[in-house]
DNA sequence: CTGTATCCCAGCGGATACTG
DNA sequence: CAGTATCCGCTGGGATACAG
């Protein structure tokens, strides 16, 4: 069992277990970042799903709100769709005929989080200002992704290991 | 000045201020999310900066960890230094010529919590075991990514509200 | 070992036109 | 209003070949 602790002057993860290589990388199964990105690795599948966030439901909607062709936008929904991030519910409104309405399921809020970090990070960088930004309810107080662990400590980036999982 | 309350059954983000167009948006100055996915929207950008999470630093292994093409690798890298998230840095080992390596910068380092939302997002939905997952150091329970306030509170999905900052 | 130059293909995203 | 069909340009990514 390979350990590398590359801790120090430019701090990166300890790494315990031996993928170096991508064969060894692939045989344990490919990587999970990888199989997110191949889901919600488009550009327009994000501004979807924040628009989802946002609280549009109708096809206009959608469209309208992140300015994509209604072809792309067409294509990316039913994909959405098909991968379970989002539901095509039918509703009526009395005295008009039967409309569709997409919405997140639990999956596609589980986004959440990945939602912040990418508005965050955007806006940190260029002096930029403006724009919609995430605040707390009540508090008003900008939102900022973290990390912690499943036992509830904060984990700060030198204190993350990387292993190969048991299959 | 709208306010859309849309919470209830399909729980979203409560939206404050008028930014149901594209034009209102794009004069905002467009969406920080949409900055982020002009940098790192790419599978070889993020798989490129998790080899360096990992340690990864000189070229060769860059490539064969990620298994991209040298020359997707090298366009990439170019332009990842170029985006400021990481940086080229020369060194020499006393005998053999001079050599590059790669290393995050802040802003590169800054993509933390993106990347471990994208990990986490990965693993959670089909049932696919193995593969590289991440821990905290000593404690051993897996990370996952977490939304709070500049206050300190953690925000809840219902508790966030979207509002078009002021230029 | 650390790249770059060229060529090629697939997929994303847009424009236009058309349906229920 | 809510899409689909078709065509088309651009870029991401791979293969091959070559260079310091």
């Amino acid at each position: 069992m390979e350990r590398v602790d590359l801790q120090g002057e430019d701090t990166v993860f300890t790494r315990t277990g031996d993928f170096a290589d991508r064969d060894a990388f692939t045989a344990a199964g490919w990587c999970a970042m990888e199989r997110s990105l191949e889901v919600v690795g488009t550009r327009s599948a994000m501004m979807l799903v924040r628009e989802a966030f946002y609280g549009g439901r109708r096809f206009d909607d959608l469209v309208r709100r992140t300015g994509l062709a209604e072809t792309v936008a067409s294509k990316r929904l039913r994909q959405l769709v098909a991968d379970g991030l989002m539901e095509r519910r039918p509703y009526r409104v009395p005295g008009s005929r039967t409309r569709h309405e997409y919405v997140l399921t639990d999956r596609g809020r589980a986004l959440f989080p990945l939602f912040v970090a990418l508005m965050r990070w955007g806006q940190t960088g260029d002096g930029k200002k403006g724009g919609v930004e995430l605040v707390h309810a009540g508090c008003d107080a900008p939102l900022v992704p973290a990390v912690r662990c499943e036992a509830g400590h904060d984990v700060p980036i030198e204190e993350t290991e990387a292993r190969l999982a048991a299959r």
